[in-house]
RNA sequence: CGCGGGGUGGAGCAGCCCGGUCAGCUCGUGUGGCUCAUAACCACAAGGUCGCAGGUUCAAAUCCUGCCCCCGCAACCA
């Protein structure tokens, strides 16, 4: 009965290691990670891949500024990433740096490969001799036609550029798309995005000159040229799985899912496919875009200084405190907001009261009237179709509401059937030790259940809900799952002042 | 007329595609119950012109038209 063996594939968006982690990557790391979780959980075999973009000026300018040459800065850079995704859990197989010397190599396969949809250009803008970098329209606009830093104006400039025909794939592309062939998910990006091109993708410039660009791959035959950002980046999906000489890549590609934030939309949907296209190799399934976390209603953003930590709140309330907000409170398919006040309530409320405390009442009552026996208890069968749904929906915030509606309903089940009661007659009517042992063997199988349903979310969680209850014999845990905190809420329990 | 999303009891949301069985859920508030439990849990109650104005229909939160307001995107910062 159960559905064949599958080898699935996901991957995440390679952040710029220039920066500092924030909660944009780990947002792509735990939906990434729910997933894959859930895939192996239903018994396939996942490959999960994640990485960091480590190319470009602003590197080589970072480099340069701190006196090391700019393999040495990633080097010290791209850590950061790696202890992030070890901070959020994310169970991934695979980490690329596009610096990585296979990945170099295929990089420039996959250029010559698609030299017939190559062709060499120039590219005309506003340029400034001290950035030594274009400025878009925009940009100059806003700064009056002068930059700011050298206090010279922006001058047009034509430089060599080579582009990437994306032009010629728009009607395979969007074919693939509205089929479902590479299906975007949620509809509404993929009809924002179908509006997009509806005049047709742009051809996309992907090189730059060697004066301009020092720090990047080189482009093949042409040594005054250097790859711009597109080609080197996306193509990590691919190299990463050891594409184009390496056995198995074939294996996993097409990617099942590609995990990306709703900004980086574009450039996934539309010069990705192209790439693949032009490489002849299959598109993606399914593109996951995620929204972004706003915080009390506004954009996150450094200038405003509301940006939230991901590693604080893992350090603060520990990595499942984390994914359960994440999960569930910030929508998988949208924006969704975060203040410390809402994840605290969310924190104590849900986790303490609703599951970290029933999970203590069956455990003690079963220790406290059966010497912690808990008997033959049968691994409750609830009709999890919504949540399975949800999950292939890649809807997880539904999945995990119905675990909620599960724990919920535990907890009502307990007042209803009064457990407490029956063990008074323990000793007096024989019908009563029965009926008690039933009782919370039911309990302990539906808290078991949960545990399992919990599994893609808060993997630390279910283990310890299973080794409380798996054995026949509850264990007692050392402390109670989810104590409270009251760090950015009043704790009710505080004398008044 | 650039594109997209949204306006539902104090807060946050679901329902809208496939009109009626829809006014639902969580939190908050009030009252009561219970005592196994992390002063937790359970029940009940108060509270809504479903943005505004028209229209279609026996019937509209749900379909159509117009308007108002909020948010995001507008090509290289998840």
């Amino acid at each position: 009965m159960e559905a064949p063996q599958k080898n699935l594939y996901i991957t995440t968006a390679i952040p710029y290691v220039n920066g500092t982690p924030h909660i944009g990557n780990a947002i792509d790391y735990l939906l990434a990670d729910i997933w894959a979780r859930y895939q192996k959980q239903q018994g396939h075999e996942v490959r999960f891949q994640v990485g960091t973009d480590e190319h470009g000026n602003k590197i080589a300018a970072k480099a340069a500024e701190l006196g090391i040459d700019p393999q040495t800065y990633t080097n010290q850079q791209y850590v950061n990433f790696e202890s992030l995704i070890n901070k959020v859990g994310a169970s991934a197989t695979d980490f690329i740096r596009t610096t990585d010397p296979h990945h170099l190599a295929a990089v420039q396969y996959i250029w010559q490969k698609l030299a017939p949809y190559i062709y060499k250009g120039s590219y005309e803008g506003w340029y400034c001799v001290g950035h030594e970098a274009f400025f878009t329209d925009k940009e100059v606009q806003e700064l009056g036609g002068i930059c700011p830093d050298h206090q010279k104006p922006f001058e047009q400039l034509e430089e060599a550029n080579y582009y990437l025909k994306t032009s010629s794939f728009t009607d395979q592309i969007r074919r693939a798309i509205e089929t479902g062939e590479m299906q975007i998910v949620p509809e509404f990006r993929k009809k924002e995005f179908l509006e997009l091109i509806k005049d047709g993708l742009q051809d996309v410039s992907i090189s730059r000159p060697l004066k301009n660009l020092s720090w990047g791959v080189p482009v093949p035959g042409d040594p005054d040229q250097v790859m711009y950002v597109w080609l080197d980046a996306l193509a990590n999906y691919i190299t990463v799985l050891g594409y184009p000489d390496k056995e198995g890549w074939q294996t996993y590609w097409p990617a099942d899912v590609q995990v990306i934030g709703k900004d980086i939309l574009r450039f996934h949907a539309g010069i990705w496919p192209a790439m693949l296209l032009g490489l002849g190799l299959q598109l993606p399934k399914q593109l996951l875009v995620h929204g972004h976390v706003i915080v009390g209603g506004a954009k996150m953003s450094k200038t405003v200084g509301n940006v939230v930590d991901p590693i604080e709140i893992v350090d603060t309330y520990g990595v499942d405190g984390f994914r359960y907000y994440f999960s569930r409170h910030i929508p998988t398919l949208d924006d969704g907001d975060f203040t410390w006040e809402k994840f605290e309530n969310a924190f104590n409320g849900e986790l303490g009261n609703d599951l970290g405390n029933l999970i203590q009442r069956v455990a003690s009552m079963i220790t406290r009237y059966q010497a912690g026996v808990i008997g033959d208890s049968e691994q409750a069968e609830h009709d999890m179709t919504l949540y399975h749904d949800a999950m292939t929906n890649l809807e997880f915030n539904r999945a995990i509401d119905e675990v909620w509606s599960m724990v919920r309903s535990l907890n009502q089940y307990i007042d209803n059937v009064k457990p407490w009661e029956v063990a008074k007659g323990l000793g007096k009517d024989p019908e009563a030790e029965p009926h008690l042992a039933e009782i919370l063997a039911h309990c302990s199988g539906a808290l078991l259940q949960i545990g399992d349903l919990l599994v893609p979310f808060m993997p630390t969680t279910a283990t310890a809900i299973h080794d409380i209850f798996e054995s026949g014999v509850v264990k007692m845990p050392e402390g109670v799952l989810f104590p409270k905190k009251y760090i950015h809420t009043p704790d009710p329990h505080a004398p008044k002042a």
